[in-house]
DNA sequence: TGTACATCAGTGAACGCGCGTTCACTGATGTAC
DNA sequence: TGTACATCAGTGAACGCGCGTTCACTGATGTAC
């Protein structure tokens, strides 16, 4: 009777198991959820063992810390976002002109990008304000997409691909990638966290959409 | 004997009068200075308190909560960075030039803007990663500069220069306040908190130098 | 001008909370013979 | 094919920590008479 009441409240057996078979998955998952739900500072190790049905420091097989799983969890988040970009760009249907498929890649990535951030705030948070390796030149096959690269990498190739078309002129194409980046990162941050909360979906798309081209516009 | 060891453990009674005399006004020195050095997150009353001299719950007779601190403290982090703006925004001579004098002026908002970021990163944390009173019509007295305008209100007033110079069509003047802070805003996280923490400094004023340029092209 | 008293700033002690992390353990698994 | 045993995933209990906040208090101040 009083073992039953505690691990009710302590700890649910709801594994008939007594490995669990998974729990690195298990645990990593569930970070990913309460990073959804309320970005990287509710990633709390406690948490997620208790969402894994385990025992609090049954985490230290897999993790060796917190702060490790919280790196796995924006790995995942990256790797999300990378592959949020990735579907945009295969929406855009082929063009013939180079020039302009280059300016629908660049604001597919834009687009995407945005998007990602309204959509899960609490993974874009936890994808940018942790600190960790930077992503820049990070080849880590954890943080990428279906094609490998990840965020920064793919909008450095629309950049690539725009150059190469001749709608970037090569002297302006270094360190284009944190000209972009920029305006829709900062976009980005003003709508989650800053004075743009308030505003409504329908307002956001639309600047967005003028961020995008005053990129595009800044560019050439 | 005991009681000195306690007392200096918990708080030194350095003051010799009872009362603090200005104890809200040094309270919200030690969260500024608490900001500054760590951002929002390091703002903790108690440690507020002890850099006052004084006992924890003594804050409450000034504050009602520790957030009610944290916004007071993100106000003065607002008008920090208002009275940064003015300060660049002063140094511009005037140019006989209306349309010349009105780039300038934004020019100088966004120097000023990542400037302060770079300088401040804990401060400027502290002003927008805070959930609060939207900024953009704040009337608030306390997040404003010497001229009464907060940050947002001072790049409202550039473009509006702008616009009576002609150097922004006025059919683009309508929310232009969010694109060119979107691009500002964007490389200042992406420098503090984001994947550009490595970059060199000179790096980052040319790349800074290069967003604001970004900007007005891609406003006008 | 002197005294009584209301006001209220700061004290002292304590609370419950949830966190990350460490320790010595127990029980199931899979491999070597 | 069967058994001994090493491995190691998960348990149980506990730790120290610092936090925000509440309570009943004490002591100095300034105002009313």
């Amino acid at each position: 009777m009083k073992a039953l009441t505690t691990s009710a409240a302590n700890a649910p057996p709801t594994r008939s198991t007594y490995r669990h078979g998974d729990l690195r998955h298990a645990l990593l998952d569930a970070g990913i959820a309460l990073a959804r739900a309320g970005g990287p500072g509710a990633v709390v190790l406690r948490e997620a063992t208790r969402r894994a049905g385990v025992v609090p420091n049954a985490a230290y097989r897999h993790f060796a810390s917190r702060d490790e799983l919280l790196q796995a969890v924006r790995s995942a988040a990256l790797a999300a976002l990378a592959q949020a970009i990735e579907a945009e760009m295969a929406k855009k249907r082929r063009s013939a002109d180079a020039a302009q498929a280059a300016r629908a890649a660049l604001r597919a990535v834009g687009t995407a990008y945005l998007r990602f951030a309204l959509a899960e705030p609490g993974l874009f948070r936890t994808a940018f304000s942790v600190p960790g390796v930077p992503v820049e030149a990070d080849t880590d096959a954890a943080k990428a997409g279906h094609s490998g690269l990840n965020p920064f990498q793919l909008l450095g190739a629309a950049l690539d691909q725009m150059a190469a078309a001749g709608a970037l002129p090569r002297a302006r194409r270094r360190g284009a990638e944190y000209l972009a980046w920029s305006a829709v990162h900062g976009l980005a941050m003003l709508v989650l966290d800053g004075p743009l909360r308030r505003m409504s979906e329908p307002q956001l798309r639309a600047i967005g959409q003028r961020v995008v081209q005053m990129v595009e516009r800044g560019l050439s």
